[in-house]
RNA sequence: GGGCAGAUUCCCGAGUGGCCAAAGGGGACAGACUGUAAAUCUGCUGCAAAUUGCUUCGGUGGUUCGAAUCCACCUCUGCCCA
């Protein structure tokens, strides 16, 4: 099956400006793209990994990638589909972030013998001229067509600054000097990057008489609607750091019955024939679906062995026993009070509860275990012995779990 | 620059002098049921050394025994006019 087919088939495909000629490009590895990564943190997230794994497919075919970290439209801030103004971000924490992108990125794309580049727009972004800019680009864009843009229709009612209605004109710039530089001529973004992305080929057009492409990837919701890689603390992440390898394999072994497909798809690089496979499953049978995805997305990102490893504790603690890959948490003698730790205080410094006020509500509604034992007194104690006595798993609800040791 | 409307807890949104840690909804969390899914039902949702104390209704000051609520100034946002 040639690329295209592939990728349409996976359910990546959201819209295309011209199919016939992307079709070509890509299948006989003939174009030059591009892929903006905004650096709004300090490391990528499942977004952001769909992007990469796009990357790679297409490098696999022969095509060149180029990863253009936004450095200076982080200045900035894309308005696209938000209802509210960006926090504005400091330079040294963008060029912090900058960095942290470049090293995870160079994880998954093969930057070797120029096999693919990875450029920074703020090499040509920072040091524009005002008055240059209008001229040469502002006279190229109606305002008016910017306006009814898709993507910023919801800043329509709650307002849009100058600075973020400007973001749309320096991605369109992006493309325009790629183009020239490096013969790019396809940009690759998520779906709610189209009309920048269109600005991008306009430019193009206008300034050069020249054809260049774009392609959207369907952004990765869920069943409700919403975008995935979301959790309530925030983001699911690609740094080991900030989202353990046990916890970003948990992630996925938890996705609803009803996303387990989309995601296997369109993540991970199973052949289709597997997929398809799968398709026919039902009931508690897409539960090993999940296990498969879980188990590919955690290899994918943090290497095998730390995919085995968290599907083994997975599999110990659901099937009651104990793993050794879980968060832990150590217990010193300055967490003590009168040489006793209470219960909540242990929920509080493993943080599986936020405040010793949620800790005392998970033990009242009886959503707490000690080694498989339910507590049900709040005022129950530890010393630092009993912690060290036996293997400590404190658990809250039914998926939380926690290794307590004691120093 | 002028006029109008507004800012409440994670979000939406009630509250116009004490009965307010603040209705209702959403979300989150916990329990039951399940398949580590969804749906449903129940509970719960500021912080703490917890029948009590402390901090919170954009900010700062003021009036009052008492302020989310009244007054002044400021900041921000939306709408209309220029």
């Amino acid at each position: 099956m040639e690329l295209y087919d592939e990728l349409t088939a996976r359910g990546l495909i959201a819209q295309v400006t011209d199919e016939t000629e992307i079709k070509e490009l890509i299948n006989n590895g003939k174009a030059v793209f591009y892929i903006g990564f905004d650096p709004t943190a300090d490391s990528l997230h499942v977004g952001h990994f769909m992007a990469l794994c796009l990357m790679k497919r297409l490098q696999m075919a022969g095509n060149k990638p180029i990863a253009l970290i936004g450095g200076g439209t982080a200045m900035i801030g894309d308005p696209s589909g938000r209802s509210d103004m960006r926090q504005m971000m400091t330079t040294e924490t963008i060029a912090h972030n900058v960095d942290c992108f470049k090293k995870q990125m160079s994880r998954f794309i093969d930057f070797s013998d120029d096999k693919a580049l990875l450029v920074n727009n703020a090499d040509w972004l920072l040091d524009l001229n005002y008055i240059d800019v209008l001229r040469e680009v502002g006279s190229h864009f109606s305002v008016n067509r910017m306006l009814t843009a898709e993507c910023y229709k919801q800043r329509m009612e709650k307002g849009l600054s100058f600075l973020e209605f400007n973001y749309m004109i320096m991605q369109s710039y992006d493309f325009y000097v790629l183009y020239q530089k490096y013969g790019c001529n396809m940009e690759f973004g998520g779906d709610d990057q189209w009309s920048n992305m269109l600005g991008g080929t306009e430019l193009i057009r206008r300034k050069l008489g020249k054809d260049a492409y774009a392609m959207t990837i369907n952004l990765l919701l869920n069943s409700e609607g919403k975008k995935m890689g979301k959790t309530q603390s925030g983001a699911v992440w690609l740094d080991p750091e900030k989202t353990s390898p046990f916890e970003f394999y948990q992630y996925w072994r938890n996705v609803s019955d009803d996303d387990v497909l989309k995601c296997i798809k369109m993540l991970t690089f199973l052949p289709l024939e597997e997929i398809q496979a799968m398709e026919s499953w039902e009931g508690s049978q897409l539960n090993q679906a999940k296990e498969i995805l879980a188990f590919e997305l955690t290899n994918l990102v943090h290497g095998e062995e730390e995919a085995k490893k968290a599907q083994e504790s997975a599999k110990a603690l659901f099937g009651g026993g104990n793993a050794a890959d879980m968060p832990t948490a150590n217990i010193t003698e300055s967490d003590l009070r009168e040489g006793k730790i209470d219960i909540l205080g242990l929920l509080v410094c493993s943080s599986l509860s936020k405040s010793r006020g949620e800790a005392r509500r998970n033990v009242e509604q009886g959503g707490v275990t000690v080694n498989g034992e339910k507590v049900t007194d709040i005022h129950t104690s530890y010393t630092l012995e009993d912690i060290k006595g036996s293997d400590f798993i404190l658990k809250r609800g039914k998926k939380n779990f926690c290794r307590i040791t004691a120093e």
